[in-house]
DNA sequence: CACTATTTTTTTGAGGCTCGAAAAAAAGCC
DNA sequence: GGCTTTTTTTCGAGCCTCAAAAAAATAGTG
């Protein structure tokens, strides 16, 4: 907070910003760079050539039909895809992925794993992971030290600082200290990141338009997640990935939710939840898995008659309703985006929902919140993963000079 | 987001920090400084060289017993109280007060007024605000060219921009632009704060220890209010003020709240709903104002014998401890501070709220969650307000240079 | 095809800022 | 009074950004 900025940090936040420019503009000349980020043209001219130099930007000339303008054209700038490379691996229920992909954020290798990540025991977990971790990393394509990032996603609770799982809902395993453990066995910098929280990076990615400052992800799944950015930054919890929407309380004593507790959100949307009560069972059975083929029917029956499935997608909608009427009181509404299997339920669950975000503070202009839908989130996930450890790159690798200030107040996450 | 950092910027940034170390410590010397803001001794001394000369701080030289150490004394360098002078305005429930404060943070003048606000017409109220100020502005003893800032601070909800209040309790009355009107009064820049929001910068001047990086402070008064500090900074909504916490739902389709809702935490735990549930009264029954003297009556009933009235705040308590439960949910847990005539209550209020957090999520550790109480708000809101146009003139006034870029990609917010 | 107009990019010199090292200042200690 | 210790100031070096000028690269024009 009170740290002082020296003469050298000026020139690494510079570089960062041209970076960050180029990779959010794909193929931008320097008189654009210029603009965008306010610094003068012979600033942008003098760091693009230290880029280009070092080789982590190149010059595209043969880019466009430049929509022959007079004078001397635009050169556009882009990032080399050879200049590193970041490496994703998505754990999620029952699968591992792992994704190789270069400076560009193009996907240059990818693998794929079933496994019963419910019943493994610690060591066969952490071990599959590394296992194919390495599988990748001796791919004769590749030249490991390019490799300067993993960023690993799980479905669950992670630490604030990215480095470990707290507890996940597709294992009974908890606290495992993922990132230590892939930097340690690979010697490369490494995070543990919340599967819904690169689901928000991703889609700031994918679509800046709608989703820039203020937005919402909510993963509709087995288990509900949010990933939620304020003011165009990632929000976490102070001590570990926060943002657990579907455990706010939505009926105190109610439903029993598959953390153990009574009347959580989940504890009605879920997709455990939504089945259980479909089925009519009681609110306290304890939670099962559901496969998606089985939601998939589930919602079919639902739209074809009104009978008890279409009711349990109703009083999904009524919950995650009066979450969200609860959440805009605190920070005010903000455009949704629904992810997930359910999420291809949307139309069932949509008007309870509105219904009841109506009866709340947070849904006083409840018609000008919109939803969209998203049904897959594993490739949200690793896009987000991608993003994630691709910008680490570029500002605490391709723009250093600003190593932890040793002196004091350092500190600075 | 992606604007670069100007050669200028440097000096002005470095400027503010120091300025700013100086108001966090007191009577730090030229070497503390350059610890704490990790600059080296050759630029403090420069920076505060200059700050000296433009009569910003003054070195205190006969200032404590420096307990007799070796070498050259240090030499403390203190705010100049006459540098600047700010003016605070609260208005409250039938209450409004104005102060000068001068640039070392003490109080110089004061004046207090009732009036009645809620049946007050617009003009009139804006009349009687914009009265005081001028009475105080008119004193011989203010040289009123030195007032560099109002902050007006209000129960109710204002825009993120704090320029407006949007809605309160305390009038009928919508939509009020404070600060636009006080600006173009007086020509003093202006704004208009919440009061939660208020008590938790003032808190975190206050006790910097407990109250620093992340910590929440409700009001429990007529309405149930919150700021929240969240990574050392005030968190706003997007458009409002925002964390309106007493709205958000405990019961779907509850208690009717004075918001016109029903089920808000407010409509269980703000006074009159507790003074409704101890008198028996309906739920549905129209909120009414409660005095301060007849909730300490009635919370003294409470303790005499199990009634209505400690079930009252039982219930009360429920709603305060589930709510917080949602919000840990989202946030973690955290230091709270209880402010307001019910804050002196809490002994009342504590059991259930624990109860019902353990029952949450965000309860899981809730033996550790630390709360803290201070009956009387007022003073917490002038003090924050204080501090807000203190720390406004430290940056936008005397460290400036860094004018709203006027090239391009502004929108800094 | 030479020449001009236009736009982008690079070069150059000036001015500022911070830093480290050295010097100066201001005490206590003997 | 001289010595030690600690704080503060001074000074030159090294960077960085900026504005202006120069260079480069193309389209239009007769």
């Amino acid at each position: 907070m009170s740290v002082g900025i020296r003469h050298d940090d000026l020139r690494r936040r510079n570089r960062a910003m041209v970076i960050s420019a180029v990779r959010r503009a794909g193929q931008p000349s320097r008189t654009e760079i210029a603009a965008t980020t306010g610094l003068s043209h012979s600033t942008i001219s003098a760091i693009s050539a230290d880029l280009i130099q070092e080789g982590i930007l190149t010059e595209s000339k043969a880019s466009e039909p430049t929509a022959l303008k007079r004078g001397r054209p635009q050169i556009g700038l882009a990032l080399n895809p050879e200049a590193a490379a970041v490496l994703t691996v998505v754990l999620s229920l029952n699968f591992l992925s792992v994704a190789v992909i270069d400076y560009a954020g193009q996907v240059v290798a990818e693998e794929q794993q079933r496994l019963d990540t419910l019943v493994m025991p610690r060591d066969e977990l952490i071990g599959e992971c590394v296992a194919i971790v390495r599988r990748r990393l001796q791919d004769p394509d590749l030249d490991i030290g390019s490799v300067a990032r993993i960023a690993m996603g799980i479905q669950g609770i992670t630490d604030s600082h990215a480095r470990a799982m707290l507890w996940s809902p597709i294992t009974p395993l908890t606290d495992i200290p993922f990132a230590d453990i892939l930097e340690k066995e690979f010697g490369i910098s490494a995070t543990m990141e919340n599967d819904c929280n690169m689901m928000a990076v991703a889609l700031q990615w994918r679509d800046p338009e709608r989703y820039r400052d203020d937005f919402i992800a909510i993963l509709l799944s087995h288990g509900i997640g949010m990933g939620l950015v304020l003011k165009g930054a990632l929000f976490t919890g102070t001590h570990s990935s926060g943002g657990e929407f579907g455990h706010m309380i939505h009926r105190p004593g109610g439903a029993l939710c598959r953390c153990g507790r009574r009347g959580c959100v989940e504890a009605y949307a879920g997709n455990y939840a939504i089945w259980r009560s479909a089925m009519k069972m009681s609110e306290d059975a304890e939670p099962v898995d559901v496969g998606d083929a089985d939601m998939r029917a589930l919602a079919a029956k639902a739209r074809e008659r009104d009978g008890p499935e279409r009711e349990a997608y109703r009083r999904a909608g009524e919950a995650l309703g009066f979450g969200l009427g609860s959440l805009f009181a605190l920070i005010d509404p903000a455009p949704v985006a629904m992810v997930g299997v359910s999420a291809a339920a949307f139309d069932l669950i949509e008007p309870a929902l509105r219904e009841a975000i109506a009866q709340t503070a947070g849904g006083q202009h409840s018609e000008s919140i919109s939803f969209d839908t998203e049904p897959n989130e594993l490739p949200l996930i690793r896009e987000g993963c991608a993003m994630r450890a691709l910008t680490f790159v570029d500002q605490e690798i391709f723009a250093p000079g600003g190593q932890a200030r040793v002196g004091t107040g350092k500190n600075v996450a």
